[in-house]
DNA sequence: CTATATTTTGCAATATTTTGCAAAATATTG
DNA sequence: CAATATTTTGCAAAATATTGCAAAATATAG
C-alpha cells in the first residue's frame, strides 16, 4: 500500500470520526505503531490533522465553546438526526439552522445524496465542506461570535430569496402552544426560514419539549413534523398530535 | 504493446483507483518495473498524474487544500501580516480576502483594534471568531469547498454594497504588467473587492512577485501599496515602484 | 533491403527512504 | 513520588529509487 493511500485513510479516519487513534490505525492499516506515528507527525506538520498523545484529531475551525454544546445528548442527537435524514430526497433544497442537532445531521448526509443545502451556520458548513455532492449555499450577514452563524438583515433578506422543501429546524424551546428561544435574532432568523420552507421539520431533545423562553417564534401548530428521540408512541407526544404535527 | 497504451491503462488505473502501485502494474502490462517508472515519470510530468515513491496517485484527489497553504511560507506571511498592520486605523472598514497572508493579518488583529471586516473567508471570520472587538460581516454565497470561502453572483453583490477603506489583497500572481489568479471566480471577487475600497493593499510573498496565472484581474497598476517579506530598499522592488505602487 | 541512428527496455550496482524494533526519555495517572 | 503508558531516538533491515550501461526494438536514410 502506498504512503499517499494511507495518509488518506488516517485523514478520512481523523476527519469523519473526530479522532483517530494509534492502536485502531495501525491494526487496520497492518503497520507498525511507529509507522502511524510518522504519518501523522508529517500530515500535522503540513496542517492537515493536530497529532496528539495517543493518536490525531482533526482541525476544526469550529470554536470551542460551540464545540461543548455539541457534545451534550450527543446520542439522542444522533437519533434524532437519523430519523431526520429519511425525509430527505435527492434534489432538494433544504435550509439548515444552527442547531446542534441539525449539525448532527449535516455530519451523517450519505456521500451519493445530491442536495442543496442553505445555511447561516458555519459549523454546518464545516460539516458539508467534504461533502462530495452537496452543493452549499451560505447566507451572508453580521457574524454573531456567539453561535458562530450570521444574523441580522442581510440574512433574513438572504433567506427571504427563497423558498426551499425542507427547513431543518434546530429547536430551542416548544410548548403546545408555541415554539419560542433565547435570542431575538436568532427568533427573527427561524421564522423566516419557516416562512420560505414548504415543509419544517422541527428537531428537539426531550428536555426542551414544554418548555418556553423568552422571544417567541411562531404558533407551535405551524410545525409540520417534530423528531425527538423517544418513540412516536411515547405517550407525552400526544398533544402535539392533537395540532396536526407528525411525530416522528 | 505500444508505449500510449500502456500510459493509458496506467492513467486509467490510477484516476479509478486513485492510486496505482508500480508492482501491481509491472505485473499486469508485463514489463519491467523500471519502464512502468519511467513511465510514470513522463505522465507525471505532463501533469496527468502525480509520482510517488512506490507509484503514482491521481492528481484529481489531490486538491491544493486550503489547510495545507496555510502552512507553507509561515514566517515570511507573519512579516508580511505585521506590515500590513501598521496601516490599520481604528474605526475603519476593511475586505479580507481568502488569501493566506491575509489570515495571518486576521490572525495578529490587536485585541484593541475596533474595526469593521468584510469577508467571504471562512478562515479569516474563524480567526476573528475570539475577537472582543472586530465587527464581522461574511458575504453569503456558495460556498467553495476547497478555499472555504463564498463566491458567485452573491458574494460579488455583496461586495458592491459596501465601498470600505482598505482591502487587503492576497496576491496569486504579480507581473509588473497584471495582478492574476487561477481561479476565474476568484478573479472576479478580487477585481469587485478592489473597485468597492478606496485603497488596496496587496500582499505577497516574494515567490509570487513577477509571476503571471491564467485569469486576469486588474492592471497591476491600480494597486495602492505592495507589502512583501522583502525590505522596500531590496533592487527588485524597483519597477513596482516606477508605477507609483508604495512598497513596504 | 541494408546499414546506421535513435529510442526503449531490462539489468545490476549504488544511493536513498521507509519501516519496525528496542532502549532511553518523557509525560500521565493515581 | 512511583507506576504505567506513551513518545522519542538510534539503528539495522527491507523496500524503493537512481544511475549507467548494454541489448533489443524501432525509426531513418541511402
Amino acid at each position: 500500500m502506498l504512503k499517499e493511500d494511507r495518509h488518506n485513510i488516517i485523514l478520512e479516519e481523523t476527519s469523519t470520526n473526530g479522532s483517530s487513534s494509534f492502536q485502531l490505525l495501525c491494526k487496520k492499516l497492518a503497520v507498525s505503531e511507529d509507522t502511524i506515528r510518522r504519518d501523522i507527525r508529517e500530515l500535522d506538520s503540513r496542517g492537515l490533522l493536530k497529532a496528539v498523545r495517543g493518536g490525531a484529531v482533526s482541525v476544526s475551525r469550529i470554536p470551542h465553546h460551540y464545540r461543548e454544546r455539541e457534545h451534550t445528548d450527543i446520542e439522542q442527537k444522533k437519533v434524532i438526526a437519523k430519523k431526520a435524514l429519511t425525509l430527505i430526497k435527492n434534489k432538494q433544497v433544504l435550509f439548515f439552522d444552527g442547531g446542534t442537532s441539525v449539525l448532527e445531521l449535516a455530519k451523517i448526509l450519505p456521500a451519493d445524496l445530491n442536495v442543496t443545502i442553505i445555511t447561516n451556520s458555519f459549523p454546518v458548513a464545516n460539516a458539508l465542506e467534504d461533502h462530495p455532492l452537496a452543493e452549499v449555499i451560505f447566507l451572508g450577514g453580521r457574524l454573531n461570535k456567539m453561535s458562530f452563524a450570521t444574523f441580522g438583515n442581510e440574512t433574513l433578506k438572504g433567506i427571504s430569496k427563497f423558498k426551499v422543501d425542507i427547513y431543518f429546524f434546530g429547536i430551542c424551546s416548544i410548548s403546545t402552544s408555541s415554539l419560542s428561544c433565547k435570542d431575538l435574532e436568532d427568533a427573527e432568523l427561524k421564522l423566516a426560514m419557516m416562512q420560505h420552507s414548504v415543509k419544517t421539520v422541527g428537531l428537539c431533545t426531550w428536555d426542551k419539549v414544554n418548555s418556553e423562553s423568552t422571544y417567541f417564534i411562531r404558533e407551535t401548530k405551524e410545525l409540520d413534523i417534530l423528531i425527538t428521540e423517544k418513540d412516536k408512541s411515547a405517550p407525552p407526544t400526544k398533544p402535539f398530535t392533537k395540532l396536526g404535527i407528525e411525530i416522528l
